[in-house]
DNA sequence: TAACAAAGTGTTATAATATAACATTTATTA
DNA sequence: TAATAAATGTTATATTATAACACTTTGTTA
């Protein structure tokens, strides 16, 4: 039976302050949210961070060393990410766009590479920003 | 008369290494490489690597916290960027592409978000390290 | 051209982000 | 149940980036 991803104790911890939280989180402030978890070390944070970004449950926005849960599932496990940014509010929003994604993932660079996976961050005002 | 740009002491001193440089650069591996030019302190390379990235003279790889010379005629002043990167050799390459470039800027987000710039990277593995 | 503003420099200090290394514990599986 | 893999806890330290302040150079304009 294919069960679901079981998550370590600190995995868990950490998924669940990312899954919470509004907008993208960097990794010491999670540290001090869960100093009453017991947890004392910026390691446990990100390990945890580290397997679950390889589990595509988190993403990282690379701009912003900040860290956002996955609300897509067409990322399949984050090959395939696009975000949009606010520059003023630093809102950040997952991007789930088919036909995008596709675009971007059957691109061929001439010289010869093949792409596993792609990043791609938009950057400008929110609604409420502009 | 438009004439180019000028830069200062520092920032020539900065974009000539990175001219120079066979990949991506790290800022303070930027920083010991010019000391012997009277160049001492973060600070003095970050101002100059802001400005360098303000006039689009370089592009900073976000995933890799490096810095890469502009080869490219169509990036208008870093509002389009794309790049390969080897996950083996870390290699990276600016990718020009107009077609791609035009159709990612071209995008609309659902929410209402008007974009001003994006930054793609791919990642995969190279020709020679395929 | 004096005087003011803007951009750049030099410097010290420190903040923020991330990893190394090692001992131990817990979970998995052969 | 012994062996292995994954996760944990911990101390220390490396790496990346910014704050703040005094000063100099360059550009603008009155």
């Amino acid at each position: 039976m294919s069960q679901a991803q079981i998550l370590s104790k600190n995995q868990q911890i950490v998924l669940d302050i990312i899954e919470k939280a509004k907008g993208p989180l960097k990794a010491y402030s999670i540290l001090f949210n869960v100093q009453k978890k017991g947890i004392n070390a910026p390691q446990q944070i990100y390990r945890a961070l580290d397997k679950l970004i390889e589990m595509g449950k988190i993403h990282k926005i690379e701009s912003k060393n900040a860290f956002v849960a996955c609300r897509s599932s067409n990322c399949e496990i984050s090959k395939a990410t696009a975000f949009s940014i606010c520059e003023s509010c630093e809102m950040v929003d997952e991007i789930s766009d088919v036909k995008l994604s596709k675009y971007i993932s059957s691109f061929n660079h001439k010289k010869g590479m093949k792409f596993k996976r792609f990043n791609l961050e938009f950057f400008g005002l929110c609604k409420k920003c502009k």
